[in-house]
DNA sequence: GAAAGTTGGGAAAACGCTTGACCTGATTCA
DNA sequence: TGAATCAGGTCAAGCGTTTTCCCAACTTTC
């Protein structure tokens, strides 16, 4: 501990030149003869010299700092848009703050002081998605903020969310380039929720003149058991079908149960997709077993700090949205030939003893 | 976006006093009578005064953050360490400077130097668990450090590690108090990795005057397909068995699996226990299914941030370890009476875990 | 009623760096 | 040859706080 630190001065003195001198060396502004510049160069490595980020923050009004405003860093779907923000943002030289708001209101603004008065450059705000637009703060700071995985209140604001109508559509045609046309789709029912989801996928259904084979989409809650609970009712159902769309990854993963203990194949008999892709992450989950579509949220954080970093790389106002990807996995498409079994065959076959 | 801020000097002319004496008020140092107080604190009220805590901590020596330079935040063990450090650290007012060295120790040298640069109050090392110590940074900054879920290669350091060995002896002890005495136990072999869990577990059991049912313990890895093969061939042998440790939860789920696919019991015939309990986390994979042992890396975190608000509370030299939690599921005692007990909940942990 | 203490408050020196104005000597241009 | 240009540097003014002295005016104390 306690190494006196050497400062500019320090150095400036030992390379004998002046203080300012010095500092336009170090940072590469201002002129200066290749002889003196490698003098300085020499003289800082040589003194073991650190700059003093606070100093230097201080006197040029950039912290190289930017605060990122999370509701609830434990949640996944935030997680991901932040960790994709911070690795860019890290690409950048900038390191961040994150202050978890915890999805308190006083918390919150007590924030928003907090990174106004450290001065950070910029702030991005990750939000807890489409549905809970986040109240803008636009205005309580004094730099470039961003929306992440939220709209603000304020629709001027520059927001990024990820593109659900068309990972409705992305998932519609997948299924029908498949052949299927007796698709049903199983939902998550709140007004909001998955609506925009929904909308992609029936749209998409349409233009290719079909509907889903329920007549509507079957409408629940986001968890396994919906997904086993509706499929089972499907089954015993007599409306017939080869496919079934599933809103996220849970419910697809309650449906596949629900499918296997009724000795459907998938994906012979019902090709079966869902959404969101993250139960693969990280690497100690990753298979490539259910077909699923990934809203790229770790894209979503990188676009939106790249914008913080460099605004002129989009819109400065105004929301955009980030484009998902397919994932094809077993569950719609039989892997060719006489691929080797993975272990998570014999799961398989041990849920069907199960049951 | 741009408000000139208000300085403190602006205050002070406001309120009709020094500069000095308008910094003091608002620190609550030095004297001011009750009025003058009042007066200061009014105007900075009225102003929104924003003190900027860059100068200050330019001034005053002191940044009020702190740096977490951790090895791979998206790994799940260090990432709960780190949410328990962030929360005790941002309930003591301090921000939390997060870097990610993603293993890379080049990088890893240079976010050294960018939290000395920042001039942070302290810096918390979150490893990569007990058997990777961390090259020891304690020198090459100014300030104090602690290590968490690793050991620095400097005995002198402050540390902090889970008690793997009371983990074992834990799991022992519930199993023993079931009253089960042919016990197997599936762990990891690699010479560090599960050792001190396995050597706790097996001094509790030689204290009852026990052994492991199949007098050593089963050495493979930590996957599901291990724990799946291990209890496959437990079940092929002719050791009888009535209860299983397993070494973290993916094992014990494999072996779940296995003992349900062979119609065994669980915990009727076989009582079966793992160790982890983070598969659980976050809310929304929360289940009761798994008996398991919680290491409480959260708890493990904020204590190491607690050691570095305040060093008093610890020994301030050496490695402390915090002490895990049993969490008693459906694997190793049957719900109280006849308490609904679908399969199809096993099926949908299994698949939950498994897939 | 003088010495000693206490209380409220101010002046000014850091803190370490950036930055723009400015200076000097050499080179170029007309 | 004189003016204009330019490379290479230096000077000094901030930046917004904290903090160390120091002072004046009261209060006690003996």
């Amino acid at each position: 501990m306690a190494r006196k630190a050497t400062t500019l001065a320090d150095v400036a003195a030992a390379a004998g030149v002046s203080l300012s001198t010095a500092s336009k060396v170090l940072n590469g502004t201002g002129r200066a003869s290749e002889e003196t510049r490698a003098r300085v160069r020499e003289t800082a490595e040589r003194l073991d010299f650190r700059p003093n980020a606070l100093a230097r923050s201080f006197a040029s009004g950039q912290s190289e700092l930017v605060g990122i405003l999370i509701e609830d860093a434990s949640e996944i779907f935030s997680s991901m848009v932040l960790r994709g923000a911070e690795r860019r943002l890290a690409a950048a030289g900038l390191a961040t703050l994150i202050l978890d708001a915890q999805e308190d209101r006083r918390l919150r603004s007590q924030q928003v002081r907090a990174l106004d008065a450290r001065r950070v450059d910029a702030v991005l705000v990750i939000g807890s998605g489409p549905d809970y637009p986040y109240p803008s703060i636009t205005h309580e700071i004094s730099c470039p903020v961003a929306y992440a995985f939220c709209t603000s209140d304020a629709a001027t604001d520059r927001a990024f969310l990820p593109d659900d109508r068309a990972a409705g559509r992305i998932a519609a045609e997948h299924l029908l380039s498949l052949g299927r046309t007796k698709i049903a789709h199983i939902t998550e029912g709140s007004e909001y929720g998955s609506a925009e989801r929904s909308r992609g996928f029936l749209e998409a259904l349409a233009e290719a003149g079909l509907q889903p084979a329920t007549g509507a989409p079957l409408a629940g809650d986001w968890s396994k058991e919906w997904g086993f609970r509706a499929a089972t009712e499907l089954l015993d159902g007599d409306t017939e079908i080869d496919a079934i769309f599933c809103a996220n990854d849970p419910i697809a993963y309650g449906a596949f149960a629900a499918l296997r203990s009724r000795g459907v194949r998938v994906p012979e008999d019902v090709a079966l997709m869902g959404h969101d892709h993250f139960l693969q992450e990280p690497k100690w989950r990753r298979s490539e077993f259910l077909t699923t579509i990934d809203p790229d949220l770790t894209g979503l954080g990188s676009t939106a700090a790249e914008f913080l970093i460099d605004p002129s790389t989009a819109a400065d106002t105004g929301t955009s949205t980030i484009t998902p990807t397919l994932y094809v996995g077993r569950t719609t498409v039989s892997p060719a030939g006489d691929a080797p079994r993975s272990s998570t065959d014999d799961v398989l076959a041990v849920i069907d003893h199960l049951l």
